[in-house]
Parts: structure tokens; C-alpha cells; sequence
DNA sequence: TCCATGTTTGACCAAATGGTCCAAGTTCGA
DNA sequence: TCGAACTTGGACCATTTGGTCAAACATGGA
């Protein structure tokens, strides 16, 4: 803290208004956040000391059971006691890296972001249609299996109405939707593509992935398996490609 | 109340007990609902006194505005307070109808558990393969539009880890689920279908028709557009359906 | 009309929870 | 080695919130 000693008078607990206020920062937050994915540039990288690293390591313990709270609970039903309790911590400690619950929250959503955006960037017009699909089908896949709890974050925000993904979605996400749209738009006038739309091609790919990690209750009471049995992955990603790629009527 | 008398004494608090305590009742009562979807009996809807009219209507307004609060808020975001406001009433009115917020939303959850079962319910074998599915696809999309809160509920249970509706999913949800994974099996035998997989195939229909209405705050930022457009909604029909039939590989 | 029964609510309670504070460590550079 | 800055957690506080209660209020059947 820098200057404990001004903050002597007891502050006015924050009420309704604290989300508005801060909102305006979070959003400019998150956006450079979105904006900054593929660049794995370690900008501030430069050497520090043991004490900054181990604060480093203890951030990313904190990043981490946060993140498997709050995908579970949710933003509401996650208290702070729990994740402090997740990451070995005490909660004033916790308070001490992340000056509010919601702060917390919107780090753990800034962490996931790039994740969850990786497969869509690397989208290309230089591979041939199928294989892009293909591939994109994959990644997204892999994430629903290997970071299961970020896709669920991401739908649990999706859910509430996305209130601080909202300028994420509409700037950063947009831009590489749209473009992504234009690629495969290219592909269809070149003949190279069935005559779909694309939009609705990346939402249907989305959707038929992310189920997997997002339901995976579901699934796993109705087929009795998940993706982190290979055998099921495989299979999955066979079928959803499969279905993508030639549908499921007889040719 | 039947005797108010007998409760002199102070409850002790429910904790965390309580939730597996209750949970047998609430799977039967749950199971149950789901084991009667299709048959709108009304078996008990002898005529009822105007009181008890009313109070149907009244039961009935706390359960939408219920809906609509824990679609939004999840069961933990959600306040009694909210719900009961939302629903023109006091708190202490609603418990009276409902003995605890989590009596309330298994109600709700009940509620629209056979709206969330009737589609895939309607599918059967004695309509050609294509019709069927294309049914299934209408049906499940219409059904993101016009109740999307329960299409949200349900994804907010599943992301929870579904602790309410696994003995649905497990019960009778799972019997459906098979017999109609073998509907399609016997259209693949018959030729009258691709070798897809049956069980894959629907989760993607669920996916790919529920995605609208879960992630509707998604869609609206990157198309701009929700299912209560009509000429959205008929797009994205045709659009999933073309490639659930179709694909997107040129033929 | 009258009252037993059902309905409604304001006041209240206790637990849970987000957040603050301070005093006691710990670390690191000078 | 020494002190300034950084960490840590136990105690504490104010608010929110699920739930209770008693008393007032309707209502419909005898």
C-alpha cells in the first residue's frame, strides 16, 4: 500500500455505483487485453528480483484457483474465503494482490481471453478451407478439454449478458470476426466452399465445440465419457468435423 | 400453514447439510416432472374456488419472474428480494409460497424442464431422416427464441456441474436420449443417413440451436442480430439446418 | 353476519461475506 | 547489519440476505 496513513477515515462501503464507476476501466482493460492475443511478447519482461518472481508465481497460483471458483460458482456464488482457501492463501492476503473480488474476476477474465481467442486468430485464408475447419475444429476442441474451466467462465459471462465482455465483443472480438466472415466469404466465391454464412459457420463451430466443455455434466451423464478420455476425442472430433465438413445426409 | 404452533422454537439455520439433506426429495420431485413430459394431464384441475384461482395465477407470476431473475443471476447472483420485487410481492409473501430460495428454484427448474425436454421427445422414426431432424432443429430454435431464460437456466445447472438435474439426466432424460440415438441408428442401417454418430449428433443439435439463445449477448455483438428478428431466425434455420443436412463442402 | 381459514407484510434475527486495519514477520538493497 | 518496503493473517466491521414471526387483513362458506 503506499500510503496507508490517508486512508485513515473509513472509506464509504462501495455499493451499485462502484460497478459503474470502474466499468469504464475494466472495459479499456479487457480490450487491451483482447487486442494484445497472439503477441506473447513479455513486453516487462526484464530480470527480476527473487522476491518480484515469487510474487509472480503466488499471482499465478491466486490467477488459478480463481479461476476454478469462479467457473464453478460463479462471479456470485464464488466468496473470497474459498479461493483463498484454494490457493493456500488467507483472504486478507488474497485482498492484498487484488483490491477487490471483482477486480479478482476481471483479471481471471483478462487471463482467459487470450486462450480463448488463440484458435480464431490463427484462422487463415492460406489453407485450404477443409483444412482450416479442420484445424479450427481442433484447437477449439482441445481447449474445451484442456482448459475446460475457461470456456465455462466465458459462458458463465455470456449468461449474465457479457456486461464487461460487452466492449470486448464489440471492438477487438468484432474485428476478428468480421474478418474471419471475409476469409471464408472468399472461399465460397471462389467455389471453394459451399454456399454457406459465415457468421453463422463460426457460431456453429463455437457452439459444437464449446458444448462439450460447457455441458460436459450433460454429456458425461448421457455418454458416459469426456473429452479427456482420448478414445472420446478423437471420436468427437471426428464426428464434429465429419458433420461440418458433409453434413449428415447420404451422398 | 397447517400449525404454526409447533414452531415456536427457533429453526436452527440450514448450512451446508441441508443441500444433501433435501437433495433426495428434490431428485424424485425433478425425476418425476421429467418422467411427465408429453402428457399435459391436468388430473388434478377439478374447479377451483376463485381464492384458489387466484392463487394458481399468483404461483404462477412468482415462477416467471423467478425465472427470470436465477436466468440472469444463477441461483447464488439471484436475491429473494429481487425475485419478490420482480414479482410485485413481499419477501416474506413469496416464502410463504415457496419455503426456501432453493425450494423456488427447483420449482422453476421443473417448470421449464418439459419445455427443455419436448423437442427432442417429438422425434421419431416414422418421418424421413432429413424431415425429422430439420423438426428437431425448428423446434429446439424455436424454443431458444421464445424461452430463451429457460434454455439459459438449464446452461447455468449444467455449468454447476448439474448437482440438481444429474438424476433427470441420468433417469429419464438418458432413456429418451437412447431410444432416439437408436432411431437414428436404424436410419444409418437403413441407408437413409450418413455414418454419423448418433450420440454426437444430437449434442450437436442441442449445441448448435441453444448457442442462440445462451450466447445471444455474443451473437448481438458480433451479427448484430437476435432470433426475435424474424429474418434472422429464418436465416439461422436455414443456415443450421443446411449444414447439419448438407455440410459446408462443395458437392 | 360471523369466524375459521388462508394471505400478506413489516419488523426482526443470525449467518455469511466483502473488505479494512494493524501488528507482526520477511526480504532486500545500501 | 540495518531500516525501509513488502507480505501476511487474525481480528474486526458493516452490509446483505435467507428466513422467521406475529399481527393485521381478506374471504368465502354456514
Amino acid at each position: 500500500m503506499t500510503d496507508p496513513a490517508t486512508k485513515t477515515v473509513k472509506a464509504p462501503r462501495k455499493t451499485a455505483a462502484k460497478a459503474a464507476a470502474k466499468s469504464g476501466q475494466v472495459a479499456r482493460k479487457l480490450v487491451k487485453a483482447a487486442q494484445t492475443v497472439g503477441d506473447d511478447s513479455p513486453v516487462d519482461n526484464f530480470p527480476k528480483g527473487r522476491r518480484a518472481q515469487a510474487g509472480e508465481v503466488r499471482k499465478a497460483a491466486i490467477l488459478k484457483a480463481a479461476l476454478a471458483v469462479f467457473a464453478r460458482q460463479g462471479l456470485d456464488g464464488a466468496s473470497v474465503e474459498a479461493i483463498a482457501q484454494a490457493a493456500g492463501i488467507s483472504k486478507a492476503n488474497l485482498l492484498y494482490y487484488h483490491p477487490s473480488k471483482e477486480a479478482l474476476y476481471v483479471a481471471v477474465l483478462e487471463q482467459g481471453l487470450s486462450l480463448w481467442l488463440a484458435p480464431l486468430s490463427r484462422f487463415t485464408a492460406e489453407e485450404d478451407p477443409a483444412d482450416a475447419i479442420a484445424a479450427l475444429i481442433g484447437a477449439k476442441l482441445a481447449m474445451s478439454r484442456d482448459h475446460p474451466e475457461v470456456s465455462r467462465l466465458f459462458a458463465l459471462e455470456m449468461l449474465r449478458g457479457a456486461p464487461l465482455l460487452k466492449p470486448v465483443l464489440a471492438g477487438p472480438l468484432r474485428a476478428v470476426f468480421d474478418a474471419k466472415c471475409a476469409v471464408i466469404g472468399a472461399w465460397i466465391d471462389g467455389g471453394k466452399l459451399g454456399r454457406v454464412d459465415p457468421p453463422h459457420l463460426i457460431f456453429s463451430i463455437w457452439a459444437l465445440t464449446q458444448h462439450y466443455a460447457d455441458f460436459a455434466a450433460q454429456v458425461r451423464a448421457l455418454a458416459g465419457k469426456s473429452l479427456s478420455d482420448k478414445a472420446f476425442m478423437d471420436e468427437t472430433q471426428e464426428a464434429l468435423t465429419a458433420l461440418v465438413l458433409d453434413g449428415v445426409r447420404p451422398r
